[in-house]
DNA sequence: GTATAGTGTAATCAAAATGATTATAGTGAT
DNA sequence: ATCACTATAATCATTTTGATTACACTATAC
């Protein structure tokens, strides 16, 4: 991108900013880009700062990037210009998982910034507490017992190694090597209660996070579907396809929600009809050993080929 | 919570802080809480400032929150107590979306937490620009002309005048009037090239926000599969149910998504089979006139008894 | 046209936060 | 025991920020 350059030509200067100074104009680059303006008060209220300062840290603004600013007096709003290039980079999933959730930079709770963008609801949603003690056990690399209600068998106490969690876009869940089974399992976040980290170190190196699947990474070959889709250019759009075709590395144990949340076709030859499949798995024969596949859609172990 | 009481405490102290001291003391909070400890180093490189004014925050913190850190001089790190009580108050949804996505306070680009959430693939993410130049559209209220890529009929311009941005959890959309078939629709972010605002204000009323099925909420009824289901309480504590059952209002434009997002059986009688099914729509009475039913799961309008 | 309120710039000085330095102390490795 | 590292705490210099003032511009009400 060409702002690249713009970025590189003033990084220095703002490399020599404070901190706070350098979150201000990135707030101000940030407004501009997503709103397209911006003015004093909004900054004023925003950093909890007095007028002068924001009216420095504007002028610091227009100094760096001159020609991304045009004042307009009628409306006393600073304006993103014909010729605006972002200051700052931004990394897309960050930056729509911002706006998504409405999340300012700052600290929690600040002011959030009123965008016009929805979601339906989050039916899922772990307590956070539970989260954080799992976190935790996992970074110290400590076994934690939970009481667990599992679908099948009702809710009892279980020890487990965790070692990462893991949001599928349904739910969250941990995975960890399960003292009780002796396999490596996930729990989903939801149905734990109760979380007590245990203060002995992991001592049998196979409760590590040395498991064949979690390490192991797939190459999927996925190519718009050949038997629902009427414009694959628009497909191809949507998945940032090269050549009609998509490629990905992910790790055996995620595959299984991967291809049910994007609605990927794994049979044979194509057969699922419907417009949900806009998706077709060309080399169906990776999958072979993963686990967890009973919920890719259209697949049959049966019908491999080997 | 329990904690509140200390919040109450201590807020007034609080408030009287710097921003840039708050956002630090929320850092250091966030830490403990997340990953169990935190030390003078990670506060320096974080916000890019001195060791002096590292060590007087960690003071301060201490001094406003005596009984959450203990510190341990083997490790030199300040760690959790267990009587730790949060300082700030955690916001859920948006705290779960910055874990999992590495977001961390302070701006773009500046040091991501490296937390041991992981996520399969996002596979369909627009370009932050085009969202940037409708989200801007939308404030300003202005129609835009863009360049689509149809799944049935190809690459055309079209104009819109878009009012909503929507992530539905499979892909981002753009909600608005469509001035070429004259009613309102959905229009996929990655679908759409050359953006361009037009200066023209809106003046036909019926253009605007004021579509039926934007402002119409449903009231959803929602509970555990009856047939697919081993123990309910499990499907209760995942969604949060009380007495069994989860309530919803949704934007009826929405209720589709939301519906197959989280595979809600919609059949009279609950007869989809499979495990991906643990929900039931029990008043599906409800969905009568909505529209983008298609993809809700088992929904038959001819079986709606009227 | 003329006040008035609101918002902005710019300069000045005071107050506060921060950086740099120094002395001191504890821990772990060698 | 020595060394490297990290932390506290106090001091003073530097920088940032806040508050005040004078001034300019625009929209609104009169």
């Amino acid at each position: 991108m060409s702002f690249v350059s713009d970025k590189v030509k003033n990084s220095d200067a703002i490399e020599k900013l404070t901190f706070a100074q350098k979150q201000r104009l990135s707030f101000i680059d940030f407004s501009l880009l997503f709103k397209g303006s911006i003015n004093r008060k909004e900054l004023t209220e925003k950093f909890e700062m007095g007028m002068a300062n924001a009216t420095r840290d504007l002028a610091l603004y227009r100094e760096l990037a001159p020609n991304n600013i045009d004042f307009n007096a009628q409306d006393r709003t600073y304006l993103q210009s014909k010729s605006f290039k972002p200051l700052f980079s931004y990394n897309s999933k960050q930056t729509l998982a911002k706006l998504a959730n409405k999340i300012s930079d700052g600290f929690d709770g600040v002011m959030e910034i009123p965008f016009p963008v929805d979601a339906p609801n989050q039916l899922n949603v772990p307590d956070i507490f539970i989260v954080a003690k799992i976190v935790q056990a996992i970074l110290k690399k400590k076994p934690i017992s939970i009481i667990y209600t599992s679908l099948s068998s009702g809710s009892k106490a279980r020890e487990i190694v965790p070692h990462t969690i893991v949001d599928n876009g349904l739910r969250w869940h941990v995975r960890g090597f399960d003292r009780n089974t002796g396999e490596f399992r996930d729990f989903v976040l939801t149905r734990i209660s109760k979380v007590t980290i245990k203060d002995l170190t992991v001592e049998q190196p196979e409760e590590e996070i040395n498991e064949h699947q979690w390490f192991r990474m797939m190459g999927l070959v996925i190519v718009p579907h050949p038997n629902n889709v009427g414009y694959p250019q628009a497909i191809m759009r949507d998945y940032g396809m090269d050549n009609g075709v998509l490629e990905l590395k992910v790790r055996a144990e995620l595959v299984g929600y991967l291809l049910r949340r994007w609605n990927i076709d794994c049979s044979k030859e194509a057969t699922l009809k419907g417009g949900e499949y806009q998706l077709w798995l060309k080399n169906r024969i990776t999958l072979y050993g993963a686990e967890n596949l009973v919920i890719a859609p259209g697949y049959d172990e049966s019908e491999l080929e080997h």
